[in-house]
DNA sequence: TATTTGTATTATGATAAATCATACAAAGAG
DNA sequence: CTCTTTGTATGATTTATCATAATACAAATA
């Protein structure tokens, strides 16, 4: 798992942190049950603070992605719970980006291709990489 | 056109206000070259400060959606530059919306299918709907 | 015992966001 | 010309966010 902090983001870093770990989650580069770092090693590695860490961890957590406690550390969900369709919010969001293409000209056809090459990109179970977790510096 | 501001949205009142011109515009109830509200008009309607009307009107002509000048007033423009797919921002944001709904167990299909439908919601010109802003005399 | 773990607390500085009150110049109407 | 309306520039204020920092603490572990 490589985590690439973008340096010119206006996207804050712990949010950064957050979503790489999703999609991690969701292509499958990180398994249910996996350990993530602590957040001390985490901070260290990237160089930042690790409160801004546990600021990305403790997101995670109360959005049900991760699990963390004292005694296992921080660990991925096993299981998570399966929702009726997407939330207000991604109704909302995925709305707006519909909204924003088709001025642009996209087609729907155009826009499903995209839709299609994420859904594909998912990445099965590798043992030769399971537990790394690199890190890269800001790069770009 | 209305303008509906929900009032604990964490998204800020200007972009609210952005967000909604822009879906209009897509779904067509707002049509090409029509007047838009004054800064003022819009502002007293909704019940907020003009600048913060102004604020949403600045983006949305740096954006390339709409005109503003002391001649025309604010304009929907006339045409729009199609682009090449997505806009990079777009697609970072569409990933990252498709990685959560994966997580939640929606389907490809299911994505697809709420994607139709909010690409299906282009609203041809209709006589009847032709409540336009409230305050907004049609001068050219 | 000593260390590591997640986490709670509090503080601080920097930066950005959001709203608002004015004022001004350009344009049009009378 | 005068008056009004227009978008907009300016500055101020208030609030919120972000990241860092220095601790401390309880639980688990080596």
């Amino acid at each position: 798992m490589v985590i690439i902090l973008q340096d010119g983001s206006e996207v804050p870093v712990f949010k950064q942190i957050r979503n790489q770990i999703v999609m991690g989650i969701s292509d499958g580069r990180l398994q249910p049950g996996e350990r993530l770092p602590t957040v001390r090693a985490l901070a260290e590695e990237i160089g930042i603070n690790s409160m801004t860490v546990n600021k990305a961890y403790q997101l995670l957590k109360q959005e049900g992605y991760i699990m963390a406690d004292r005694r296992n550390g921080v660990r991925v969900r096993e299981s998570f719970v399966e929702a009726a369709g997407l939330s207000p919010e991604a109704e909302e969001q995925l709305h707006r980006l519909i909204s924003e293409a088709r001025i642009r000209g996209v087609t729907r056809d155009e826009f499903v291709e995209v839709v299609d090459r994420y859904f594909a990109a998912t990445q099965q179970k590798d043992e030769g990489m399971q537990g790394n977790f690199k890190l890269m510096p800001e790069g770009l």
